[in-house]
RNA sequence: GGAGGGGUUCCCGAGUGGCCAAAGGGAUCAGACUGUAAAUCUGCCGUCGUAGACUUCGGAGGUUCGAAUCCUCCCCCCUCCA
Protein backbone atom coordinates (compact mmCIF):
# COMPACT_ATOMS: atom_id res chain seq x y z
CA UNK A 1 0.00 0.00 0.00
CA UNK A 2 1.51 3.31 -1.23
CA UNK A 3 1.86 6.54 0.83
CA UNK A 4 -0.91 8.24 0.38
CA UNK A 5 -0.84 12.39 0.45
CA UNK A 6 -2.27 14.26 3.76
CA UNK A 7 -5.58 15.28 1.76
CA UNK A 8 -5.63 11.78 0.31
CA UNK A 9 -6.03 10.42 3.66
CA UNK A 10 -8.28 12.75 5.05
CA UNK A 11 -10.53 12.20 2.38
CA UNK A 12 -10.78 8.55 3.06
CA UNK A 13 -10.71 9.08 6.90
CA UNK A 14 -13.42 11.54 6.67
CA UNK A 15 -15.91 9.21 4.97
CA UNK A 16 -18.99 8.33 7.02
CA UNK A 17 -17.43 9.86 10.01
CA UNK A 18 -19.50 12.43 12.23
CA UNK A 19 -17.07 14.15 13.86
CA UNK A 20 -13.75 14.79 13.98
CA UNK A 21 -12.17 16.14 16.83
CA UNK A 22 -9.74 18.14 15.72
CA UNK A 23 -9.55 17.87 12.22
CA UNK A 24 -6.54 20.15 12.15
CA UNK A 25 -4.70 18.13 14.79
CA UNK A 26 -4.82 15.08 12.57
CA UNK A 27 -3.58 16.88 9.38
CA UNK A 28 -0.59 17.66 11.96
CA UNK A 29 -0.05 14.02 12.94
CA UNK A 30 -0.44 12.46 9.43
CA UNK A 31 1.67 14.90 8.45
CA UNK A 32 4.20 14.63 11.09
CA UNK A 33 3.90 10.54 10.55
CA UNK A 34 4.47 10.83 6.61
CA UNK A 35 7.90 12.77 7.39
CA UNK A 36 9.03 10.41 10.14
CA UNK A 37 7.40 6.83 8.80
CA UNK A 38 5.99 6.54 12.13
CA UNK A 39 2.24 5.13 11.84
CA UNK A 40 -0.34 6.74 14.59
CA UNK A 41 -1.68 4.52 17.01
CA UNK A 42 -5.46 3.82 16.69
CA UNK A 43 -7.07 2.79 19.56
CA UNK A 44 -10.47 1.40 19.83
CA UNK A 45 -11.73 -0.06 23.03
CA UNK A 46 -14.50 -2.63 22.82
CA UNK A 47 -16.53 -4.31 25.59
CA UNK A 48 -16.12 -7.61 26.60
CA UNK A 49 -19.77 -8.48 26.92
CA UNK A 50 -21.10 -9.07 23.41
CA UNK A 51 -19.33 -11.74 21.63
CA UNK A 52 -21.66 -11.95 18.64
CA UNK A 53 -21.68 -9.08 16.27
CA UNK A 54 -23.85 -7.64 14.03
CA UNK A 55 -22.81 -5.18 10.96
CA UNK A 56 -23.28 -2.38 12.89
CA UNK A 57 -20.66 -3.27 14.83
CA UNK A 58 -18.34 -3.17 11.86
CA UNK A 59 -19.11 0.39 10.94
CA UNK A 60 -16.09 0.98 13.43
CA UNK A 61 -13.98 -2.14 12.42
CA UNK A 62 -14.27 -0.49 8.94
CA UNK A 63 -12.13 2.68 9.68
CA UNK A 64 -10.36 1.07 11.57
CA UNK A 65 -9.26 -0.74 8.29
CA UNK A 66 -9.25 2.17 6.65
CA UNK A 67 -6.52 3.47 9.08
CA UNK A 68 -4.74 0.19 8.76
CA UNK A 69 -5.11 0.52 4.93
CA UNK A 70 -2.90 3.63 5.13
CA UNK A 71 0.10 2.30 6.78
CA UNK A 72 -1.49 2.91 10.45
CA UNK A 73 -1.09 1.12 14.05
CA UNK A 74 -4.35 -0.50 15.28
CA UNK A 75 -4.76 -0.75 18.69
CA UNK A 76 -7.56 -3.17 19.66
CA UNK A 77 -8.49 -2.94 23.09
CA UNK A 78 -10.60 -4.94 24.95
CA UNK A 79 -12.18 -3.22 28.43
CA UNK A 80 -11.86 -6.06 30.43
CA UNK A 81 -11.23 -3.77 33.63
CA UNK A 82 -13.91 -1.31 32.58
CA UNK A 83 -15.84 -4.39 31.81
CA UNK A 84 -16.38 -4.50 35.62
CA UNK A 85 -17.47 -1.24 36.08
CA UNK A 86 -19.49 -1.05 33.36
CA UNK A 87 -20.70 2.18 31.32
CA UNK A 88 -23.03 4.28 32.82
CA UNK A 89 -24.57 5.10 29.28
CA UNK A 90 -26.79 2.51 29.10
CA UNK A 91 -29.17 3.49 32.21
CA UNK A 92 -29.33 1.67 35.24
CA UNK A 93 -29.28 -1.35 34.30
CA UNK A 94 -26.32 -3.10 36.16
CA UNK A 95 -23.98 -5.32 34.58
CA UNK A 96 -23.32 -8.73 35.81
CA UNK A 97 -19.77 -9.67 36.93
CA UNK A 98 -18.00 -11.40 34.54
CA UNK A 99 -15.71 -14.42 34.97
CA UNK A 100 -12.36 -14.35 33.84
CA UNK A 101 -12.69 -17.21 31.83
CA UNK A 102 -16.03 -15.65 30.01
CA UNK A 103 -14.29 -12.30 29.06
CA UNK A 104 -11.47 -15.06 27.99
CA UNK A 105 -13.82 -16.39 25.62
CA UNK A 106 -15.49 -13.33 24.46
CA UNK A 107 -12.39 -11.56 23.53
CA UNK A 108 -11.63 -14.78 21.43
CA UNK A 109 -14.71 -14.49 19.70
CA UNK A 110 -14.33 -11.10 19.08
CA UNK A 111 -10.66 -11.89 17.25
CA UNK A 112 -12.17 -14.57 15.28
CA UNK A 113 -14.93 -11.91 13.79
CA UNK A 114 -12.82 -8.68 14.23
CA UNK A 115 -10.10 -10.66 11.99
CA UNK A 116 -12.79 -11.13 9.01
CA UNK A 117 -12.16 -7.25 8.25
CA UNK A 118 -8.57 -6.29 10.51
CA UNK A 119 -5.67 -8.00 9.25
CA UNK A 120 -4.72 -9.89 12.20
CA UNK A 121 -0.84 -9.53 11.46
CA UNK A 122 -0.87 -5.82 11.57
CA UNK A 123 -3.47 -5.66 14.47
CA UNK A 124 -1.92 -5.39 18.33
CA UNK A 125 -5.12 -6.45 20.35
CA UNK A 126 -4.63 -4.99 24.56
CA UNK A 127 -6.35 -5.72 27.73
CA UNK A 128 -6.68 -2.85 29.91
CA UNK A 129 -6.57 -4.77 33.24
CA UNK A 130 -2.80 -4.93 31.91
CA UNK A 131 -2.10 -1.51 33.20
CA UNK A 132 -5.29 -1.09 35.15
CA UNK A 133 -4.94 -4.22 37.57
CA UNK A 134 -1.22 -2.72 38.46
CA UNK A 135 -2.87 0.85 39.49
CA UNK A 136 -2.84 1.11 43.14
CA UNK A 137 -5.25 3.10 45.14
CA UNK A 138 -2.64 5.41 45.42
CA UNK A 139 -2.82 5.81 42.00
CA UNK A 140 -6.37 5.61 41.03
CA UNK A 141 -6.86 8.10 43.84
CA UNK A 142 -4.33 10.17 41.75
CA UNK A 143 -6.09 9.41 38.88
CA UNK A 144 -9.02 10.76 39.84
CA UNK A 145 -7.65 14.11 41.40
CA UNK A 146 -7.29 15.17 37.51
CA UNK A 147 -10.79 15.55 36.57
CA UNK A 148 -13.34 17.19 38.86
CA UNK A 149 -16.81 16.90 39.46
CA UNK A 150 -18.12 19.84 37.84
CA UNK A 151 -16.25 18.35 34.43
CA UNK A 152 -17.79 14.75 34.93
CA UNK A 153 -21.14 16.35 35.48
CA UNK A 154 -21.63 18.04 31.46
CA UNK A 155 -21.50 14.64 30.31
CA UNK A 156 -25.31 14.18 29.04
CA UNK A 157 -26.70 11.52 30.92
CA UNK A 158 -24.60 12.64 34.22
CA UNK A 159 -26.24 16.05 34.24
CA UNK A 160 -29.98 14.61 33.10
CA UNK A 161 -29.71 12.57 35.75
CA UNK A 162 -28.58 14.95 38.11
CA UNK A 163 -30.66 17.60 37.37
CA UNK A 164 -33.49 15.36 37.66
CA UNK A 165 -32.72 13.78 40.90
CA UNK A 166 -31.02 10.59 39.85
CA UNK A 167 -29.19 8.70 41.63
CA UNK A 168 -25.27 8.47 40.29
CA UNK A 169 -22.76 6.29 41.92
CA UNK A 170 -19.39 7.35 42.37
CA UNK A 171 -17.71 4.14 40.63
CA UNK A 172 -19.42 5.69 37.47
CA UNK A 173 -17.26 8.26 37.31
CA UNK A 174 -14.68 6.11 36.97
CA UNK A 175 -15.35 4.82 33.67
CA UNK A 176 -14.43 7.81 31.12
CA UNK A 177 -11.46 7.96 34.11
CA UNK A 178 -10.03 4.58 33.17
CA UNK A 179 -11.18 4.98 29.47
CA UNK A 180 -9.17 7.79 29.48
CA UNK A 181 -6.20 6.35 31.17
CA UNK A 182 -6.11 3.95 28.49
CA UNK A 183 -5.19 6.13 26.11
CA UNK A 184 -2.47 7.58 28.19
CA UNK A 185 -1.09 4.09 28.46
CA UNK A 186 -1.40 3.17 24.87
CA UNK A 187 0.32 6.88 24.41
CA UNK A 188 -3.04 7.06 21.40
CA UNK A 189 -2.49 9.43 18.47
CA UNK A 190 -6.20 8.94 17.46
CA UNK A 191 -8.98 7.34 19.65
CA UNK A 192 -12.66 5.77 17.37
CA UNK A 193 -15.82 5.64 18.76
CA UNK A 194 -19.45 5.94 18.23
CA UNK A 195 -21.41 9.27 18.74
CA UNK A 196 -22.43 7.96 22.40
CA UNK A 197 -19.03 7.50 23.56
CA UNK A 198 -18.03 11.39 22.69
CA UNK A 199 -17.87 12.46 26.49
CA UNK A 200 -15.55 9.59 27.39
CA UNK A 201 -12.75 9.92 24.19
CA UNK A 202 -12.74 13.46 25.14
CA UNK A 203 -11.65 12.77 28.53
CA UNK A 204 -8.78 10.49 27.00
CA UNK A 205 -7.81 13.71 25.41
CA UNK A 206 -8.00 15.73 29.08
CA UNK A 207 -5.52 13.28 30.54
CA UNK A 208 -3.49 12.99 27.94
CA UNK A 209 -2.62 16.44 28.38
CA UNK A 210 -2.67 16.12 32.41
CA UNK A 211 0.00 13.25 31.83
CA UNK A 212 2.32 15.43 29.72
CA UNK A 213 1.23 14.17 25.98
CA UNK A 214 -0.42 15.02 23.23
CA UNK A 215 -3.62 14.88 22.62
CA UNK A 216 -5.61 12.05 20.72
CA UNK A 217 -7.72 13.41 18.02
CA UNK A 218 -10.80 11.65 18.73
CA UNK A 219 -13.33 10.14 15.35
CA UNK A 220 -17.02 9.31 15.89
CA UNK A 221 -19.10 7.09 13.57
CA UNK A 222 -22.75 6.91 13.31
CA UNK A 223 -24.83 3.96 14.80
CA UNK A 224 -25.67 2.07 11.71
CA UNK A 225 -29.45 1.94 11.12
CA UNK A 226 -31.17 -1.13 10.82
CA UNK A 227 -32.90 -2.88 8.04
CA UNK A 228 -35.77 -0.74 8.80
CA UNK A 229 -33.96 2.07 8.19
CA UNK A 230 -35.14 3.64 11.17
CA UNK A 231 -33.97 2.59 14.10
CA UNK A 232 -30.66 1.61 15.30
CA UNK A 233 -29.40 -1.41 14.39
CA UNK A 234 -29.89 -4.39 17.46
CA UNK A 235 -30.71 -7.74 17.76
CA UNK A 236 -33.51 -6.68 20.00
CA UNK A 237 -35.68 -4.90 17.26
CA UNK A 238 -34.82 -8.15 15.03
CA UNK A 239 -33.55 -5.59 12.32
CA UNK A 240 -29.75 -6.77 12.21
CA UNK A 241 -27.41 -8.71 10.29
CA UNK A 242 -25.04 -10.93 11.97
CA UNK A 243 -21.73 -11.33 11.07
CA UNK A 244 -22.09 -15.34 11.54
CA UNK A 245 -25.58 -15.73 9.77
CA UNK A 246 -25.68 -18.04 6.56
CA UNK A 247 -24.44 -16.62 3.26
CA UNK A 248 -28.68 -16.58 1.55
CA UNK A 249 -29.40 -14.82 4.80
CA UNK A 250 -26.94 -12.59 4.49
CA UNK A 251 -27.80 -12.16 0.94
CA UNK A 252 -31.09 -11.66 1.03
CA UNK A 253 -31.19 -9.02 3.60
CA UNK A 254 -29.17 -6.84 2.02
CA UNK A 255 -31.52 -7.37 -0.96
CA UNK A 256 -34.08 -5.72 1.39
CA UNK A 257 -33.16 -2.88 2.22
CA UNK A 258 -34.21 0.52 0.55
CA UNK A 259 -32.15 2.33 -1.97
CA UNK A 260 -31.55 5.19 0.40
CA UNK A 261 -30.21 2.98 3.23
CA UNK A 262 -28.39 1.17 0.55
CA UNK A 263 -26.31 4.62 0.34
CA UNK A 264 -25.71 4.83 3.95
CA UNK A 265 -24.60 1.10 3.98
CA UNK A 266 -22.45 1.62 1.33
CA UNK A 267 -20.56 4.52 3.11
CA UNK A 268 -20.06 2.78 6.24
CA UNK A 269 -19.95 -0.81 5.27
CA UNK A 270 -18.47 -1.22 2.01
CA UNK A 271 -14.54 -1.10 0.95
CA UNK A 272 -15.65 0.77 -2.59
CA UNK A 273 -13.46 3.20 -2.96
CA UNK A 274 -15.19 7.31 -2.76
CA UNK A 275 -15.76 6.95 -7.36
CA UNK A 276 -17.83 4.42 -6.80
CA UNK A 277 -19.50 5.03 -3.83
CA UNK A 278 -20.53 8.30 -5.94
CA UNK A 279 -21.68 6.20 -8.98
CA UNK A 280 -23.97 4.19 -6.29
CA UNK A 281 -25.29 7.70 -4.91
CA UNK A 282 -25.98 8.86 -8.15
CA UNK A 283 -27.93 5.98 -9.55
CA UNK A 284 -30.24 6.02 -6.30
CA UNK A 285 -30.76 9.71 -7.22
CA UNK A 286 -31.32 9.48 -10.63
CA UNK A 287 -28.36 10.80 -12.16
CA UNK A 288 -26.96 10.34 -15.37
CA UNK A 289 -23.72 7.63 -15.39
CA UNK A 290 -25.03 6.46 -12.04
CA UNK A 291 -25.07 2.72 -11.85
CA UNK A 292 -27.96 1.25 -11.18
CA UNK A 293 -29.58 0.54 -7.83
CA UNK A 294 -29.97 -2.94 -8.64
CA UNK A 295 -26.67 -3.50 -9.49
CA UNK A 296 -25.38 -1.72 -6.82
CA UNK A 297 -27.41 -3.80 -3.83
CA UNK A 298 -25.97 -7.29 -5.57
CA UNK A 299 -22.58 -5.65 -5.58
CA UNK A 300 -23.01 -5.33 -1.96
CA UNK A 301 -24.94 -7.60 -1.02
CA UNK A 302 -21.90 -9.93 -2.63
CA UNK A 303 -19.44 -7.85 -1.16
CA UNK A 304 -20.80 -8.94 2.70
CA UNK A 305 -21.02 -12.03 2.41
CA UNK A 306 -17.34 -12.21 0.83
CA UNK A 307 -15.95 -10.55 3.73
CA UNK A 308 -17.27 -13.20 5.90
CA UNK A 309 -17.27 -15.93 3.65
CA UNK A 310 -15.44 -15.78 0.60
CA UNK A 311 -16.30 -15.28 -3.25
CA UNK A 312 -17.17 -18.20 -4.37
CA UNK A 313 -19.82 -18.52 -1.60
CA UNK A 314 -20.89 -14.93 -2.41
CA UNK A 315 -21.28 -15.85 -6.10
CA UNK A 316 -23.42 -19.30 -5.25
CA UNK A 317 -25.42 -17.25 -2.19
CA UNK A 318 -26.17 -14.96 -5.83
CA UNK A 319 -27.21 -17.51 -7.84
CA UNK A 320 -29.28 -18.97 -5.74
CA UNK A 321 -31.07 -15.70 -4.47
CA UNK A 322 -32.16 -15.18 -8.69
CA UNK A 323 -33.14 -18.59 -9.29
CA UNK A 324 -35.40 -18.49 -6.11
CA UNK A 325 -36.65 -14.97 -7.02
CA UNK A 326 -36.11 -13.79 -10.21
CA UNK A 327 -37.13 -17.27 -11.56
CA UNK A 328 -39.14 -18.10 -9.07
CA UNK A 329 -36.92 -21.68 -8.40
CA UNK A 330 -37.59 -23.93 -5.87
CA UNK A 331 -34.26 -23.86 -3.92
CA UNK A 332 -32.04 -27.10 -3.20
CA UNK A 333 -31.70 -27.08 0.20
CA UNK A 334 -35.35 -27.24 1.53
CA UNK A 335 -36.47 -28.70 4.39
CA UNK A 336 -37.46 -32.54 4.82
CA UNK A 337 -40.34 -33.79 6.12
CA UNK A 338 -41.52 -37.73 6.07
CA UNK A 339 -45.11 -38.34 6.62
CA UNK A 340 -46.29 -41.60 6.94
CA UNK A 341 -49.66 -41.96 6.85
CA UNK A 342 -52.89 -43.92 4.66
CA UNK A 343 -54.91 -41.33 4.53
CA UNK A 344 -54.29 -38.04 2.59
CA UNK A 345 -53.28 -35.39 4.87
CA UNK A 346 -55.15 -31.92 5.70
CA UNK A 347 -52.79 -29.04 4.17
CA UNK A 348 -53.30 -26.94 7.06
CA UNK A 349 -52.01 -29.42 9.11
CA UNK A 350 -49.23 -29.99 7.01
CA UNK A 351 -48.33 -26.54 7.20
CA UNK A 352 -48.16 -25.97 10.60
CA UNK A 353 -46.79 -29.36 11.54
CA UNK A 354 -43.87 -28.70 9.44
CA UNK A 355 -43.74 -24.82 11.19
CA UNK A 356 -44.02 -22.94 8.05
CA UNK A 357 -47.20 -21.93 9.88
CA UNK A 358 -47.81 -21.46 13.76
CA UNK A 359 -51.21 -22.64 13.84
CA UNK A 360 -53.53 -24.40 11.34
CA UNK A 361 -56.16 -21.01 11.24
CA UNK A 362 -52.65 -19.08 10.27
CA UNK A 363 -52.06 -21.69 7.40
CA UNK A 364 -55.89 -21.22 6.83
CA UNK A 365 -55.62 -17.68 6.24
CA UNK A 366 -52.89 -17.74 4.36
CA UNK A 367 -54.26 -20.03 1.82
CA UNK A 368 -57.32 -17.67 1.72
CA UNK A 369 -55.00 -14.75 0.36
CA UNK A 370 -53.57 -17.22 -2.04
CA UNK A 371 -50.30 -17.47 -0.87
CA UNK A 372 -49.63 -20.86 -0.25
CA UNK A 373 -48.63 -23.18 -3.02
CA UNK A 374 -48.39 -27.07 -4.01
CA UNK A 375 -45.48 -28.21 -6.24
CA UNK A 376 -46.36 -24.70 -7.75
CA UNK A 377 -50.15 -24.69 -8.21
CA UNK A 378 -51.94 -22.08 -6.02
CA UNK A 379 -53.81 -23.84 -3.93
CA UNK A 380 -57.46 -21.87 -3.45
CA UNK A 381 -59.45 -24.11 -1.05
CA UNK A 382 -58.69 -24.44 3.07
CA UNK A 383 -59.78 -28.35 2.85
CA UNK A 384 -57.49 -29.28 0.64
CA UNK A 385 -55.15 -32.13 1.64
CA UNK A 386 -52.11 -33.81 0.21
CA UNK A 387 -50.84 -37.47 -0.36
CA UNK A 388 -51.36 -40.19 1.29
CA UNK A 389 -48.24 -40.97 -1.51
CA UNK A 390 -45.29 -39.30 -3.32
CA UNK A 391 -43.43 -35.82 -2.81
CA UNK A 392 -45.09 -32.81 -2.34
CA UNK A 393 -42.46 -29.10 -2.43
CA UNK A 394 -45.43 -26.89 -0.14
CA UNK A 395 -44.42 -22.95 -0.18
CA UNK A 396 -45.84 -19.88 1.89
CA UNK A 397 -45.20 -16.79 0.28
CA UNK A 398 -42.21 -16.87 -1.52
CA UNK A 399 -39.66 -17.95 0.44
CA UNK A 400 -40.57 -20.42 2.64
CA UNK A 401 -40.65 -23.78 1.37
CA UNK A 402 -40.63 -27.59 2.64
CA UNK A 403 -40.38 -30.86 0.59
CA UNK A 404 -43.37 -33.43 1.96
CA UNK A 405 -42.43 -37.13 1.43
CA UNK A 406 -44.99 -40.07 2.09
CA UNK A 407 -43.16 -42.78 2.97
CA UNK A 408 -44.86 -46.60 2.59
CA UNK A 409 -46.42 -47.35 6.09
CA UNK A 410 -44.94 -50.36 7.81
C1' G B 1 -39.82 3.52 56.31
C1' G B 2 -44.12 6.88 54.31
C1' A B 3 -47.38 8.66 50.03
C1' G B 4 -49.11 7.97 45.21
C1' G B 5 -49.32 5.72 40.08
C1' G B 6 -49.23 1.36 37.20
C1' G B 7 -48.95 -4.03 35.18
C1' U B 8 -54.15 -5.49 28.81
C1' U B 9 -53.22 -10.06 23.17
C1' C B 10 -45.43 -9.32 19.60
C1' C B 11 -44.77 -3.70 21.03
C1' C B 12 -47.27 0.96 22.25
C1' G B 13 -52.02 1.82 24.01
C1' A B 14 -57.80 2.34 24.77
C1' G B 15 -61.16 -0.16 27.70
C1' U B 16 -63.86 0.64 34.88
C1' G B 17 -69.61 -5.12 35.34
C1' G B 18 -72.71 -7.68 29.94
C1' C B 19 -72.73 -4.82 23.14
C1' C B 20 -64.88 -7.63 24.72
C1' A B 21 -61.16 -12.30 21.44
C1' A B 22 -60.97 -6.83 23.62
C1' A B 23 -60.78 0.23 19.95
C1' G B 24 -56.58 2.71 17.64
C1' G B 25 -51.47 2.79 16.09
C1' G B 26 -46.94 0.13 15.03
C1' A B 27 -44.32 -4.41 13.85
C1' U B 28 -44.61 -9.17 11.57
C1' C B 29 -46.88 -12.09 7.76
C1' A B 30 -49.48 -12.49 2.99
C1' G B 31 -51.60 -10.36 -1.80
C1' A B 32 -51.20 -6.36 -5.69
C1' C B 33 -47.64 -3.04 -7.86
C1' U B 34 -42.07 -3.21 -8.72
C1' G B 35 -36.02 -3.85 -9.66
C1' U B 36 -35.92 -9.28 -5.52
C1' A B 37 -36.59 -3.24 -3.02
C1' A B 38 -38.72 1.28 -1.03
C1' A B 39 -43.29 4.04 -1.10
C1' U B 40 -48.47 3.00 -1.78
C1' C B 41 -53.03 0.09 -1.61
C1' U B 42 -55.47 -4.45 0.35
C1' G B 43 -56.05 -8.49 3.66
C1' C B 44 -54.80 -11.07 7.97
C1' C B 45 -53.17 -10.57 12.76
C1' G B 46 -55.49 -16.18 20.36
C1' U B 47 -56.59 -21.63 19.61
C1' C B 48 -59.64 -25.47 17.73
C1' G B 49 -60.91 -28.73 10.34
C1' U B 50 -65.07 -23.20 7.90
C1' A B 51 -69.69 -23.52 12.88
C1' G B 52 -70.02 -22.74 17.25
C1' A B 53 -66.95 -23.48 21.09
C1' C B 54 -62.69 -23.00 24.12
C1' U B 55 -58.48 -20.30 26.58
C1' U B 56 -56.68 -14.99 27.35
C1' C B 57 -56.13 -8.82 30.11
C1' G B 58 -49.26 -9.71 36.39
C1' G B 59 -50.47 -14.35 40.04
C1' A B 60 -53.95 -16.82 43.44
C1' G B 61 -58.64 -16.71 45.58
C1' G B 62 -63.62 -14.33 46.09
C1' U B 63 -68.41 -11.48 44.90
C1' U B 64 -71.95 -11.92 40.69
C1' C B 65 -76.62 -15.01 36.35
C1' G B 66 -72.19 -12.56 34.12
C1' A B 67 -65.42 -9.87 35.63
C1' A B 68 -59.99 -7.04 31.79
C1' U B 69 -63.41 -4.14 34.69
C1' C B 70 -65.64 -4.90 41.87
C1' C B 71 -63.25 -7.15 46.70
C1' U B 72 -58.95 -9.75 49.39
C1' C B 73 -53.99 -11.42 49.49
C1' C B 74 -49.40 -11.84 46.84
C1' C B 75 -45.55 -10.63 42.97
C1' C B 76 -43.30 -6.92 39.86
C1' C B 77 -42.41 -1.84 37.80
C1' C B 78 -42.48 3.58 38.24
C1' U B 79 -42.80 8.58 40.72
C1' C B 80 -42.40 11.61 45.06
C1' C B 81 -40.96 12.22 50.40
C1' A B 82 -37.19 10.46 54.08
Amino acid sequence: MGMKSVAEQMEILRRGAVEILVESELEKKLTRSLETGRPLKIKAGFDPTAPDLHVGHTVLIQKLKQFQDLGHQILFLIGDFTGMIGDPTGKNETRKALTRDQILANAETYREQVFKILDPQQTIVVFNSEWMGKLSAADLIGLAARHTVARMLERDDFHKRYTGQQPIAIHEFLYPLVQGYDSVALEADVELGGTDQKFNLLVGRELQKQYGQEPQCVLMMPLLEGLDGVNKMSKSLHNYIGITEPPKEIYGKVMSISDALMVRYYELLSDVDLAALQQVEDGVAGKEGGAHPLESKRALARELVARFYDESVAQQAEEEFIQQFKCKEVPDDIPEIRITENEPVWLCRVLADAGLTKSNGEARRLISQGAVRVNGEKIDSPDYAVGPQGEYVVQTGKRRFVRIIFSELG
